[in-house]
DNA sequence: CGTCATTTTGAGGTATTTCAACGAAGGTGG
DNA sequence: CCACCTTCGTTGAAATACCTCAAAATGACG
């Protein structure tokens, strides 16, 4: 079990993989930055996610905490050894992925959508859902900052400022502060962010 | 082992999910058609591919051949048989589930560009490297319609078709029929196809 | 050889990107 | 605790790229 504290890496690009994490609590993001500059973020990952899969020995992505995060650290080692003992567990790692991979074909699903509003929408969903099992609730924390959402929804910066500007003065969705949203229009948020 | 010619289902969205594939030769297409028309394709499987992964007992995509297909169709009640013989199995699975999700980042990295010029050039990379280990072979067979390549990189039909008409004038690719592609500079169809 | 799906091309509309400049917030150090 | 400074956010105007609509050409297939 190891503690970071907000926005510090857990791992870099490229340097050599040995150990897998579980997300305890917190929240992290995971991107590349791009020889032209530009940042893409592959995902955001959250409580019980798993995160460092490896290619070739070495991280694809840099992972950087976006709030306070506690995280179990298991390396590849004492996996091979816990996996020996317990068969079953392999499972539960089969399990984990597959959710990761499901997440991954939801932003591609955002990613698809040409409209910013849309894709924006999508997110706050995301989120909204991601907060807890009260399904349905208004309030939604947003932990990354909007150039993090610009990254991860493959738009510029001002055109998220401008659709959270645009759903704003349609009455569907709320910010307040730089952190939180609330839905205020379920029904026509629900339809915006449903899969076009 | 079941085989189907090519432009057939191999299952539907959204009825009971009972087994898992592998694909031992041919294409497919994953792709889910939305209440507006439009047709997303998630992804495109050839050999050795693993689909069939199913969401709360149900496929979440219509799976259609895109060429003669041979696969292995393995059910769930087999599967768990097997895991219990061979615990070495569930790993393999692992690792084929993780190729997926590669796949999947993959098309995330190709949908978040902005250039259609350079998400043609990227599919068709994939291709390229699809074909066989002799990396580097100018001949790119395109098994798919330019219609499922507009649904993959989630552009229109027409921004395809422009987009491939500017490979050619720049003489970067030359496409010879419509299943056919063969790179001409390779020195600056790898500098379009790389990430940006 | 005819029919149908696919592809191609053109013209106009629209959304996002870029560029630039300003304002606000948060963190750091004195 | 305040001032500074860096990062983040906001807004406007112009350019670009893609989308949509419409019509014609090509190719596949029976």
């Amino acid at each position: 079990m190891r503690v970071f504290p907000a926005r510090t890496d857990v791992y870099t690009a490229g340097t050599p993989a040995d150990s897998l994490f579980i997300i305890s609590e917190g929240v992290v993001k995971s991107f590349r930055d791009l020889p032209s500059g530009r940042r893409r973020i592959a995902a955001f990952f959250f409580a019980r996610d798993l995160f460092g899969l490896a290619r070739a020995g070495r991280y694809v992505n840099t992972v950087q905490t976006l709030t306070p995060v506690r995280v179990d650290q298991l390396s590849f080692d004492a996996l091979t050894e816990l996996f020996e003992k317990d068969p079953g567990l392999e499972l539960q790692f089969l399990c984990k992925t597959i959710h990761v991979l499901r997440e991954t074909q939801h932003h591609n699903i955002i990613m698809g959508r040409r409209d910013a509003v849309g894709r924006l929408a999508m997110l706050l969903r995301l989120l909204q859902t991601q907060d807890g099992p009260a399904d349905g609730h208004p309030d939604v924390p947003i932990p990354m900052t909007k150039s993090d959402i610009a990254n991860y929804l493959g738009l510029s910066l001002e055109a998220v400022v401008r659709a959270s500007r645009r759903l704003e003065r349609q009455g569907i969705v709320e910010f307040v502060g730089r952190h939180h949203a609330r839905i205020i229009d379920r029904q026509r948020f629900e339809a915006l962010a449903s899969n076009v």
